[in-house]
DNA sequence: CGTCCACTTGACGCGGCTCAACAGCGGTGG
DNA sequence: CCACCGCTGTTGAGCCGCGTCAAGTGGACG
């Protein structure tokens, strides 16, 4: 099956990968050419894209929808990664020696991933050269946000863990309205505890002293409106 | 100035490059042309390789010694990212833009580093595409281990974080005698605790809880036996 | 409209941080 | 060579914040 999605919703022939950052620098003719050898799959909402059970060595790019990275440990705690969105791909650790088995991928929301097997994205790396420096660059980018994520972890107090993880989700999820950020949480509680390494009963008291503090309000549990000062 | 302590440590042409796994897939011809644009300096213990003060875009190759990683925040407190040695690059994210700013990487003795400039090393990647192939890899490996560092940070005791760090160093500076493994400690107790986010008080109980367990033994400050079980 | 699961809120205990005093070590200068 | 000083490490006491356990609430979704 070839990218129908991608296909589909740009039926002049340009391709949905000009979003895709890893094959930007690409012309449209090998924009073309890499558009042949992807396969497309849909996933449901919940759905393991990776999970030790089901081996698959391919890359994963995001086409729709959001997925979240974990790595689950021995008692049953697990924590969170990254949350991807569309452009965004992974499983490129499997491509390259050195998987670290116990990684499961989920998605968020009923998703599209595009995915390209090993052998041909090796055979891709070594047609276009481009796509590797592009890779290099991702991978850097990638490298540096989990260097945050662990300085976070180390040296930050958990009040500050928790309102930088708002302030950048406001960058990331948010809309600009009257009163301030309104932001479409990819969470849920316990999840964003599960990446800042909290508990939810924490991360349910430091939201609501920001309310009463004035930072922000709570509308329902997947909205939060982080208030303009 | 071409890389001295290179040259002469291996006189008959043969070069030390042969340890860096960056230029491993390179034939001997091709490391002969990288060899003609490195450039090598020393550094004393405690001094800074890279600085915010002092820019210098370049790739850092470590032919001698030990280097430590650290993202400084601003009310005093550092993470310690990495523990680098013989073989191991660094620098790389400030030549693929994205490069934070505030890190800091410093001598934990006297080395030599092996430097390419930016726009040297873009013209290597240019010619000999193995190597952008075997950064994507060494890149995937350390994204691997920062993961492992977020993960421990995150949902690992501190119990469990300081012994597995014993551990990890039993791996890497470690030497087996008849009573267990001997560890070298790359780290002073200050600088251990920074890079698991604890305290160095905390890090000094923990140890000494061990020895009382019988786990290990400490010898002076710099050096660990880790006991046969 | 009803059910259920995620979230919220409270009480309590423990572990690691803070502050403080002291010991050990290395470096420096007389 | 030794005396001094500063830095790092050790050990103790007390406190505070987060985790845990438990009960109650509300929103999301069928």
């Amino acid at each position: 099956m070839t990218c129908q999605t991608c296909l589909n919703s740009h039926p002049k022939g340009t391709t949905c990968m000009r979003r895709v950052p890893l094959f930007a620098p690409l012309s449209l003719e090998e924009m073309g050419e890499v558009q042949r050898i992807i396969v497309q799959r849909e996933y449901k909402k919940g759905e393991f894209i990776i999970h030790p059970l089901k081996v698959m060595q391919c890359l994963f790019i995001i086409n729709k929808g959001k997925v979240k990275v974990i790595r689950p440990n021995s008692d049953g705690k697990e924590q969170i990664l990254y949350v991807l969105t569309v452009g965004d791909f992974f499983g490129e650790q499997a491509l390259f020696g050195q998987m670290s088995k116990d990684i499961i991928v989920e998605a968020l929301e009923d998703s599209g991933i595009c995915t390209i097997s090993k052998a041909q994205f090796q055979a891709l790396l070594q047609q276009m050269p481009q796509i590797a420096l592009k890779m290099i660059e991702v991978m850097s980018s990638r490298l540096t946000k989990m260097e945050e994520l662990v300085e976070s972890l180390g040296i930050n107090s958990v009040d500050k863990r928790v309102f930088d993880l708002i302030e950048e989700y406001s960058l990331k999820f948010g809309r600009k309205t009257e009163q301030g950020i309104l932001i479409q949480l990819p969470l849920s509680r316990e999840e964003m505890a599960n990446h800042l390494g909290i508990t939810r009963e924490t991360i349910s008291r430091k939201l609501a002293k920001y309310q009463d503090e004035g930072k922000i309000k709570l509308i329902g549990h997947k909205q939060i409106l982080l208030i303009n000062k």
